[in-house]
DNA sequence: GTTGACAAACAGAACGGTCTGTCTGTAAGT
DNA sequence: ACTTACAGACAGACCGTTCTGTTTGTCAAC
């Protein structure tokens, strides 16, 4: 069944694209940094090598594109996750516990391995802060439909962001201990909040 | 002044040995693991390629070599830091400051590549478990100096287990933001400790 | 609605550079 | 003499980029 297929350019370029984005992504999962070379992302995206260049000259613009692509991912991961926020007792650690989920995702090791590389690297350090500036912003935004009114009350920024700091350390220690104590993380992120919340100071 | 400088074999093999280790560290903090090069690390050793080749027959052995180096030389520095606590009023905060500052070096940095790396690389990360066990223990055996006999009150171990992992995200955070906040990490910190040492249960 | 000129997307070969590992020869220690 | 340490040339593989040629879509004139 051979379908005639006739696209547009744009629909075209679209489909490339996405598959170029998508691979790296995969790549950076699957292969880390180092292993993330244009011929491996050509590959497990099945798209030639002239289709690659074509719509990424560069390899710093292929990953400076897969960057803000992983970011726009990783913000409509966590907004989807806010969302199925069970109505429990306790919503603060059940908002807790969804966020720690999108710290255990393959995308958040993607983006630890860009992370890391961008401190020897200028070019991916600058995209990589536009980048994460727009997770933060995620973050907030999606803080108030995770954890309702709490949101509002004093030192609760400075909290959810000593939180956030604490789950990127938790997540880092996962990565060598090869699994993640969920329980501790949730608790220790707990007892950093209610702190937070009771001194009640916000930056 | 030439030196006729009749040295041992061993004398030899352990110069030369020093030297590419040292690079290769070098390497990994001004270049990133990707940048880590046999031959970067030949060039900045000022050694022949003979020379590291005959020392390290293979990057995999010389990289494991280097982990093992890099644990040594941060478990020294950080015993060097204990030994300088100064007899503050607060035991703790003293204490909490002189082990953040182990995080802000260079070597944590070199750590870091290293255990991003690890991530995808099973040889690296075997040999790299080993080291961060030793490291582990260090922190322990350290902590008795730093915190004092506030180290045997129950909740203390986990507690340092949950700072560390704070100063790890914090550290994390550094990266990105190419500075660090001590005071804020300090004080949360402080929090995490004095939480678990009130809370008191030891896992 | 065809047609023809143009632009954009794609395919794949080719090139210069780099990286890792090997191999041969030389110097220094035992 | 013999073993160990070193020096440097080299081979093969791979990576990022450039280039030439082909296919596919676009749009205006007729």
């Amino acid at each position: 069944m051979t379908t005639v297929e006739r696209r547009t350019q744009s629909e075209r370029s679209a489909t490339t694209r996405q598959a170029v984005l998508d691979a790296t992504i995969a790549c950076l999962i699957d292969h880390g940094y180092g292993g993330t070379t244009t011929t491996a992302i050509q590959g497990t995206a099945g798209v030639s090598r002239g289709a690659l260049t074509h719509q990424f000259p560069s390899k710093n613009e292929l990953l400076a594109a897969a960057i803000l692509h992983l970011a726009e991912v990783r913000a409509a991961e966590m907004l989807a996750a806010a969302q199925r926020v069970p109505q429990a007792r306790d919503r603060l650690e059940a908002g807790l516990r969804v966020l720690w989920d999108t710290f255990k995702t393959d995308l958040f090791d993607a983006a630890i391995e860009l992370w890391v590389a961008s401190r020897t690297d200028d070019d991916l350090h600058a995209t990589l802060l536009e980048a994460e500036r727009e997770i933060a912003r995620q973050y907030h935004r999606t803080g108030a439909v995770i954890f309702g009114d709490l949101a509002d009350r004093p030192g609760f920024v400075r909290g959810m962001e000593s939180v956030v700091i604490h789950m990127r350390g938790a997540a880092l220690t996962g990565i060598l201990r090869r699994a993640s104590k969920d329980r501790e993380t949730i608790d220790e992120c707990l007892a950093i909040m209610r702190d937070a919340l009771r001194t009640g100071a916000d930056a």
